[in-house]
Parts: C-alpha cells; sequence; structure tokens
RNA sequence: GCAGGAAUGGUGGAAUGGUAGACACGAAGGACUUAAAAUCCUUUGGCCUUUAUCGGCUGUGCGGGUUCGAGUCCCGCUUCCUGUACCA
C-alpha cells in the first residue's frame, strides 16, 4: 500500500479529536511541564508557512515530554485585539468582531491540518468578555496600589493614605511622577478632589499629563517599543510629541526587579541583553546648580560626577519647566522663536537632523566647585524624557557637548591627562585626572573611578546633590484612541476618574455607527449610545493598548473558565509558570517587558505562586521568503532567462512562486497568472526559463508567501512538521525554499515502506545491528531535543531508517521504538503504526524509550594514526586494547614506515577511540 | 556610536579541541520504462597524479597566537545580520 498522508492524518486527526486525548488536567501524581507558544494575532492573511516554525517546535517539545511521563500544558489561543482589524473596520464598516472571527477561524482550520497537541479547551480570546474582565480587574487592582521602594513591591493605596493622614509626606519611600513634600495637616486639609489628585501620584495604573508618542495617520498614541525610527512599527506612520493626560502604567518602580529577574531564567544571552539595554540602568548623581542672583536651582543628572571641574555651560531641553523660569528679558524673544522651531519637528525629523542647534537663556548658573558663572543653553540634544532634562555641559569629555561648544564657541577645559581635545572629545571613562582642584576638592592625579566616588562623597556631604540611579525605562502608556480594544473599567465623577465596581466587570465594548474619532475629536467610543453608568456618569473613551491582554494570557491557560478569579489558587499552585516559551524575538522590548511587569504585579498581590512568568525561552528564527523574478527587456513582452539576461536591458519583476519550481518558470502558468503576460514570449536557455532569486520578508506584495495548507495538501503535515525543522538550526532566520522537502518525504516513504514489510504476526528478536541503528537513534534524538536541535534529528532518522532499510530490517520491536521516538516529529504516521502494532490508545502517551549503551558497543575500535597532527591511515584494534598496546599496533602498521621515515618518534598520543598521534 | 550574533562546497547545513563537509537538496552519469513521472544505483569541496585503482597537495572570511593536534580556544581585523540610539 502507497503512503496516503491525506487519508492517515485525517483519520487520526479525528481520532485525536474524538478522544480529547490532548486534553490536560491537575494531577498531583505527575510532574507538570507548561509549554507555550506567543499566541497569534489573527491577521486577514491567514498563516505562511513561516508562522508554525515555532509552534512546531514547541509541540515536538511538548510531545517529547508527556512521553517522558509529565503532565503538559499546552494551549492556545488568540491576541485578538489589534490595528489591521480597526483598519479594515474603518475601510469597510464591518465590525472588527466579525473580521476577528473569521480570521480565527481560518486560523483554527490551519492549525488544525497540522496535527498539533494542543488543548483547545483552553482556548482563550483576548476580546472575549469572559477574558477581558481579568484585564480590566488587573487594571483596578493597579489603579488601587502603589509602589513602595523600601519593601520592593506594590501595596494597597489605603496603606499610602493612612501615612499621608498620620505623617504627610514625611519618611515616605515609593515611586511617584514627581517628588512631593507636604504635612499631615495639609493633606488633611485637602477636599475629596485634591486628595484623588495627589493620590495619581503614587498610583501604579495613573493618569498623568505626559510626553506620548502621537500618530496622526493612525489617531492615536502609542508606547515607546511600538515606534521605531520615528515611525509607527505599525504602518510606518510618522510620530510626533504631544503632551497629552493619559493613562499609563508605573513599569518604571519594577525597573530594578525587571533586571534582576533576569538573572532567575534560561533566556539567551542577546535577548537578556537586549532588555538590560532597555530597562538602561544607570548609576550616576544628581546634582544642584544654583542660578546667579536668583532662588532658582537647575537639577541635572550625571555619571561623570568627576568632571564638574570641566562644565563650561549647561543645556536645558526645550521642554524643561526651567527654560521659562530662567530665561532673561532681552533673551525672551529669541528663545520663544527656538522652542517653536524645534516644536514643529517631528521626532522623526529631530532624530535624522543631526546639526546642532541652541539657543542662550541669557541666564547664568553658578559651578558649585569652582564658583565659576557659565552659561545656561537650551537645545534639543537634551531629552526632556530622561534624567532631569537638563544637563552640565563637560565639552571635552562628552561627544555631543563637544560639538555644541566648538559650534557656539564655548570654552572646552581638558580634565584627564595626555587627553586630545583638539580635534574631537576624550569620552574614554579612563586616565588620571588633572585641572580639577578647587577651593574644597581636589581630584587631580586620581583615577577616573576613584574620582567618581570621591565626588559622589563631597556632593553628598555637602548637600549639593545626590548619589541617583536612573532607568532608561520608561512608563507604560496605556490609552489608546481606539475602539479595537479593551474598555476601561472608569467612569468620571467631577472629572476625576473612578473604577466601576468589580460587581459590573467586565464592562463590555459598546456598538458604535463608525470606527473613526467624533467630530470633536474624541475616540470612536464617544459615538456610543448610553456610554455611561447607570448613575448617568460617563465612561472612559479611551481602549487599552495591544499589550493589555497579552500580558497575563499565559495565567489564564491554567484555569480558563474560572469566573472567580483570573487564576484559582489550585491550578496556580499547580502549573506554576511557563517552563518553555516559544516566540518571535520582536517581542523582547514589549511583550517581554510589560508581561513581567504584570506577573510581578500581581505576585505582589499573591495572585500567583511565581515572580517570573516564563523560566526558559527560546526564539525560533524568522522564515524569510525566497522571491523569484523574471526580465523583461524594456519596452518588450518578452522575458529572458537570468543567465541571458547581461545582453538585454532588463527590468526584473517579481513572480508568483507558486509557479517557480527549483527556479525554472512553469511558462504557460507565467501566461496565465496575470492577462498582460498571456501574449509573452520567452528567451530560454537549455530549452528553460531560469529565474533569479532574492531573499526578502514573506509577503503577498513580492509574490513569494507559501501557504502551509498547500504544503500539507501536497505533501502532509508530517512531511511539513519535518520539512520546517529539517530547514535549519531553530533560533536562526532562514528564507524559506521548498525545493528540498522532496528529501523529508522520501524519507516518510521510505520508513512506510519499511513498516509495510514487517511481519506482524510472526515476531522474531531484533537483530544486534538494529538494536544497534535503533539505540543509537534513541541517544541522538533524546539529546537533540534537550539541545532543541531538531534539525540534526531529523538527519539522525534518515540515517537509521537507511541503515535498517540496507539490513532488510523487518522486525516489529525495532520500529515499535522508532515509532516512539518519531511520535513527536511525525505524530500522524507514528499513530497510525502505534495501532497497526496492536497498541492501545494513542502515541502520545507511548512511553520515551531510554538507550542502552551496551548495544552500541563495537567489537572493533577505529583508530585514526596521524603523524604530527596529520592523519594518515586507519588501525582497527579489538575494544577496550590498552594505549601501550595501540602504540605498538599503530607503530607497527606496514603504512607507518613510510610517514616515520627512519625517524624515532618524540611522542605519542592515544585518545581513546579516536586518535593516534604520533609526533616525530 | 553601543550591545548581541554570524561567516564552512553550487545550496540548506553537520562536526564534546581529535580523520572537516554528516544528513538533505541540486547537478552529472547509469538502471527500469515506448516515453515521462516515480523508484533504485554510482559520483559530487578544489587542485594534481593515474587507463583506472592506489595516492598526493590544499581547504572552514582575513592576520597572528596557544596546542602533539584548531572550523572549534585566545588576540587583532573585515564583512553581514539583529536590536538600540543624542540616555548625559
Amino acid at each position: 500500500m502507497e503512503y496516503n498522508h491525506k487519508e492517515i492524518e485525517a483519520r487520526w486527526q479525528q481520532f485525536w479529536r474524538d478522544n480529547d486525548v490532548y486534553r490536560a488536567e491537575i494531577d498531583n501524581s505527575r510532574p507538570k511541564f507548561y509549554v507555550l507558544d506567543m499566541f497569534p494575532y489573527p491577521s486577514g492573511a491567514g498563516l505562511h508557512v513561516g508562522h508554525p516554525l515555532g509552534y512546531i517546535a514547541s509541540d515536538i517539545y511538548s510531545r517529547y515530554k508527556r512521553q517522558q511521563g509529565f503532565n503538559v500544558l499546552h494551549p492556545m489561543g488568540y491576541d485578538a485585539y489589534g490595528l489591521p482589524a480597526e483598519q479594515y473596520a474603518i475601510q469597510t464598516g464591518q465590525h472588527p468582531e466579525i473580521t476577528t472571527r473569521q480570521n480565527i477561524a481560518r486560523y483554527r482550520e490551519q492549525l488544525d491540518k497540522i496535527g498539533f497537541s494542543y488543548d483547545w479547551n483552553r482556548e482563550i480570546k483576548t476580546c472575549d468578555p469572559e477574558y477581558y474582565k481579568w484585564t480590566q480587574w488587573a487594571f483596578q487592582k493597579m489603579f488601587d496600589s502603589y509602589y513602595c521602594n523600601a519593601s520592593q513591591q506594590a501595596r494597597p493605596v489605603a496603606e499610602l493614605v493612612a501615612h499621608f493622614e498620620k505623617h504627610g509626606s514625611e519618611g515616605l519611600n515609593v515611586a511617584c511622577s514627581k517628588e512631593l513634600t507636604f504635612t499631615a495637616d495639609e493633606w488633611n486639609a485637602l477636599t475629596e478632589k485634591e486628595q484623588r489628585q495627589r493620590l495619581m501620584n503614587y498610583r501604579i495604573a495613573y493618569q498623568g499629563e505626559t510626553m506620548v508618542n502621537w500618530c496622526p495617520k493612525l489617531g492615536t498614541v502609542l508606547a515607546n517599543d511600538e515606534v521605531s525610527e520615528g515611525v509607527s512599527v505599525r504602518g510606518g506612520y510618522p510620530v510626533e510629541q504631544k503632551l497629552m493626560n493619559q493613562w499609563c502604567l508605573r513599569v518604571s518602580a519594577y525597573a530594578q526587579r525587571l533586571l534582576d529577574g533576569l538573572d532567575k531564567v534560561d533566556w539567551t544571552d542577546s535577548l537578556k541583553e537586549t532588555q538590560k539595554n532597555w530597562i538602561g540602568r544607570s548609576e550616576g548623581a544628581e546634582m544642584r546648580f544654583k542660578v546667579a542672583d536668583s532662588d532658582i536651582e537647575l537639577e541635572i543628572f550625571t555619571t561623570r560626577a568627576d568632571t564638574v571641574f570641566g562644565v563650561t555651560f549647561m543645556v536645558l531641553a526645550p521642554e524643561s519647566k526651567y527654560v521659562d523660569m530662567v530665561t532673561t528679558d532681552d533673551r525672551r524673544a529669541a528663545v520663544a522663536e527656538y522652542l517653536d522651531a524645534v516644536k514643529h519637528k517631528t521626532e522623526r525629523e529631530r532624530q535624522i537632523d543631526k546639526r546642532v542647534s541652541g539657543v542662550f537663556t541669557g541666564a547664568y548658573a553658578v559651578n558649585p566647585l569652582t564658583g565659576k558663572n557659565i552659561p545656561i543653553w537650551v537645545s534639543d540634544y537634551v531629552l526632556a524624557g530622561y534624567g532631569t532634562g537638563a544637563i552640565m555641559a563637560v565639552p571635552a569629555h562628552d561627544s555631543r557637548d563637544y560639538a555644541f561648544a566648538r559650534h557656539f564657541e564655548l570654552p572646552i577645559i581638558p580634565l584627564i591627562e595626555g587627553a586630545d581635545v583638539s580635534e574631537e572629545s576624550f569620552d574614554a571613562k579612563e586616565g588620571k585626572m588633572m585641572n580639577s582642584c578647587g577651593p574644597e576638592l581636589d581630584l587631580n592625579g586620581l583615577e577616573v573611578k576613584d574620582a567618581i566616588a570621591k565626588t559622589k562623597q563631597f556632593i553628598a556631604e555637602k548637600g549639593i546633590g545626590k548619589v541617583k540611579v536612573n532607568y532608561r525605562l520608561r512608563d507604560a502608556i496605556f490609552s489608546r484612541q481606539r475602539y479595537w480594544g479593551e474598555p476601561f473599567p472608569v467612569y468620571y465623577k467631577d472629572g476625576e476618574p473612578y473604577m466601576l465596581d468589580a460587581s459590573k466587570l467586565p464592562l463590555e465594548l459598546p456598538e458604535v455607527s463608525s470606527y473613526l474619532p467624533t467630530e470633536s475629536g474624541e475616540p470612536p467610543l464617544g459615538r456610543a449610545q448610553n456610554w455611561a453608568t447607570e448613575e448617568g456618569y460617563p465612561l472612559e473613551l479611551c481602549t487599552m493598548p495591544g499589550f493589555a491582554g497579552s500580558s497575563a494570557y499565559y495565567l489564564r491557560y491554567m484555569d480558563p473558565r474560572n469566573n472567580e478569579a483570573l487564576v484559582g489558587k489550585e491550578a496556580n499552585e499547580y502549573w506554576r509558570n511557563v517552563d518553555l516559551y516559544i516566540g518571535g524575538t520582536e517581542h523582547a522590548t514589549g511583550h517581554l517587558i510589560y508581561s513581567r511587569f504584570w506577573n510581578k504585579f500581581l505576585f505582589d498581590m499573591g495572585q500567583t505562586v511565581e515572580d517570573e512568568p516564563f523560566r526558559k525561552l527560546i526564539n525560533q528564527g524568522m522564515i524569510q521568503g525566497r522571491s523569484n523574478f523574471v526580465y523583461r527587456i524594456k519596452d518588450t513582452n518578452t522575458f529572458v532567462s537570468l543567465g541571458l539576461k547581461k545582453d538585454y536591458d532588463v527590468t526584473p519583476i517579481h513572480v508568483d512562486v507558486n509557479i517557480v519550481s527549483g527556479d525554472v518558470l512553469d511558462l504557460e502558468a507565467f501566461k496565465q497568472w496575470r492577462p498582460e503576460f498571456a501574449t509573452a514570449e520567452f528567451v530560454l536557455e537549455d530549452g528553460k526559463y531560469i529565474c533569479g532569486y532574492a531573499v526578502e520578508k514573506m509577503s503577498k506584495s513580492m509574490f513569494n508567501v507559501v501557504n502551509p495548507d498547500d504544503i500539507v495538501e501536497k505533501y502532509g503535515a508530517d512531511t511539513l512538521r519535518l520539512y520546517e525543522m529539517f530547514l535549519g538550526p531553530l533560533e536562526q532566520s532562514k528564507p524559506w525554499d521548498t525545493n528540498g522537502i522532496d528529501g523529508v518525504n522520501r524519507f516518510l516513504k521510505k520508513l512506510w515502506g519499511l513498516f509495510e514489510k514487517v511481519d506482524l504476526d510472526n515476531r522474531v528478536a531484533a537483530s544486534k545491528e538494529e538494536l544497534k541503528a535503533v539505540h543509537k537513534l534513541i541517544k541522538k534524538v533524546t539529546q537533540d531535543i534537550e539541545n532543541f536541535s531538531f534539525n540534526t534529528s531529523i538527519s539522525a532518522f534518515m540515517i537509521c531508517i537507511n541503515e535498517l532499510t540496507s539490513l532488510k530490517s523487518t522486525n516489529a520491536e525495532a520500529l515499535e521504538t522508532v515509532t516512539r521516538v518519531i511520535a513527536p516529529f511525525a505524530p500522524h504516521i507514528a499513530e497510525e503504526f502505534w495501532h497497526r502494532l496492536g497498541n492501545q490508545g494513542s502515541v502520545v502517551d507511548a512511553e520515551w524509550p531510554k538507550h542502552n549503551e551496551d548495544y552500541l558497543k563495537e567489537d572493533n575500535v577505529n583508530y585514526a594514526v596521524s603523524f604530527n597532527g596529520k592523519a594518515r591511515f586507519n588501525i582497527q584494534v579489538p575494544a577496550g586494547t590498552a594505549k601501550e598496546e595501540v602504540e605498538k599496533i599503530a607503530l607497527a602498521d606496514p603504512n607507518a614506515e613510510r610517514w616515520l621515515d627512519g625517524k624515532t618518534p618524540k611522542k605519542i598520543i592515544v585518545v581513546p577511540n579516536k586518535i593516534v598521534n604520533i609526533v616525530i
């Protein structure tokens, strides 16, 4: 019988569904293992062949762990809120929910065909009210919490209020937007509204006037990780800075814990490094510079406290509140003009335009160590969002300050011995200090490191400043002026936000007449009828961002139908956290920061038992497209084959990769592809039209999308699974090339053929050679799976089957072992074999075999004999021969004479079972 | 600029410091076939030698080093990818 993948795969997929074999339940008698894929956003384009790469890897691992006796949780769901569905809704008027539901159905259909072992009973969708109830709930918890720096955890706001009532801000060590100082009496005298406004300064979910990334084209604000190089990640539209009142999450309060937690997880160094950079911890000092003839003090942050003697001017960010305070009357016009010019630049323009610009405020500050007056400037090279929005400029040892000083002809004082600052600044933190002696502090002769420490100590003692740790990590902006997202469980009374009562959750997303902002510029929810509480208070018009729903979904899978909690205690204590998380590296600074933050917050609340959500994380590489080109001779409809195109003036045109095979174009299909090519003529080489190729992103517009459905239809799911793994190392990006798929398909046919010959009625003992081949396979595949080196295990299968084929093996035991080992990779064919061999149940529960070293032992051992490291010939000796004996045999070999050339060996090295190296 | 990663045949890629190129694709030749597809067999890094065997030299981006022995370890470069960027 032929290998009929269609019949086999359909039959066993049905069997799995009918018997619910992938259902996971809490079972205290078995250890748990939680394998998770980053759930997909169901886009309208469906899955292409790149998407399942990570899913296949995680599926193999899940099945392997299950066969090893673990109770495996392997769920799947959908990150259903997102911009594309909403953009589509704006264009067509179709409700995004309908689009999303259709897309999800299509995804599910595609996923099912590949034979994944997901427990679909646990499926979740972020747009499902039963799910987003818990997103809203967590938001409310964050609103009702503040972050205590002393105990390094979130605490109820009620405790903070109690503190204010007794002590005011005295003795407070909490995360906040602004340092405020007030007494208990002052606090108690505030109205309720004023108290609530002040509490916003401390809440973990808070509303604040912040500089946001505003994308006019999308009509919404974006988080930092949603913006790249000044344009939106989705859509690539320009982004500008705008001051807006927005909901924010105080992620920055968790910066240190997010950093420390990285030591506890098993992630790649590069991913940890990316997160470390994103968190951007820097140790330095905060210092105050007095403004001359004024009570104003400028606060600055520096990592180079040692360079204060070289400060020759100060610079304020254009948005700094100090600008208005210090500017002298005669400079007001000039400063205003500069601020105006800066304001009209978008973030992108500000990044691209690296020309030095700035304006003098007319004011001077006093250098606290030299007592000298230094000018205060304004320039957009200083960022409002980092540190204090003001800097002390040390042109000799900072390249940006240097460029500024050169441009405006400000003095440059070198502070490090031997540093030549005539052409460029000396930025390195090394060398001996000079020119650094004042009335109270002398740093001359010290190493930079020591000078920094001494200065920090000095300024702290003198009360000029303090040691300070700064983080680059910003609070997450949590409002989106959009329709298709979770509504905030918030209403407004007297202009102040209040949380809806927990019994009112979930607050469901209302219907709207149009998905565009209102005429008055309000978000689309402004169009909703009766968007107010029962008492008539208006509800929040913004919705939550994409990352809201994906921040705790892994917890919900543990207990997806629980109506009382995000996750029940029993389920959480059993499943704990994700043991293996597989997904793309593009989430390094978004989802993977937010969900760690979210999890840590829930941990503080006592809602989850693990501090880190993802124990081990693997980033699968991206599968790129391999585009094909045809070359049209200019102004004709004639196409010339790749090898001959140099003789013509040609335009390359993308051609659908599905009508190209092995870079050879199917001419008839090409003519039918598009009407304008119906009359195409060709210049062929060797009777064929050879296309050019390029590796590009897989996308419709490049005509290089390969659909997994087509592969499954033609070759079967098992072939697709094997081939995706065979393509190369999991974590490496690589182009998709369907050409090699015949190899793994041939392998499966061979395996099938081998099985067809098994005599199931007359079982005989496996031969020594068979046992050796099979146990070699077990050993290799087990090692490979543990190392996520799936490509090499596919090779191991091919080698084993080739060996068994040449042995004419038809031994049932040998093939049963092969079946167990191949089951995670090719579950359909394995299930078929499993049942033919007379087993009950499903092969997913077949015990994973252990290899026996005894079968792998050789009677004779091969040694390569080398001279001075260069291998020359081989010898065979009985296993277990002593080293001395091996040396003798090597030297006595007739071949040895030739290479010894009459000399006596100086030294002989014998590496067991490998090599005899003779040094002459 | 900074951080991380990579570089091996025509291609994808294998190699706990121990005979580089496993496995697969492609290609070439052959068998079967009226023919094609499918399948099977042989060859396949480069160069040289040979009728053929046998054999030799060379070879893992470049230049050094450590070692009996380096694709692998160390130092210095080049190129490419990924992330990030006036972060003081």
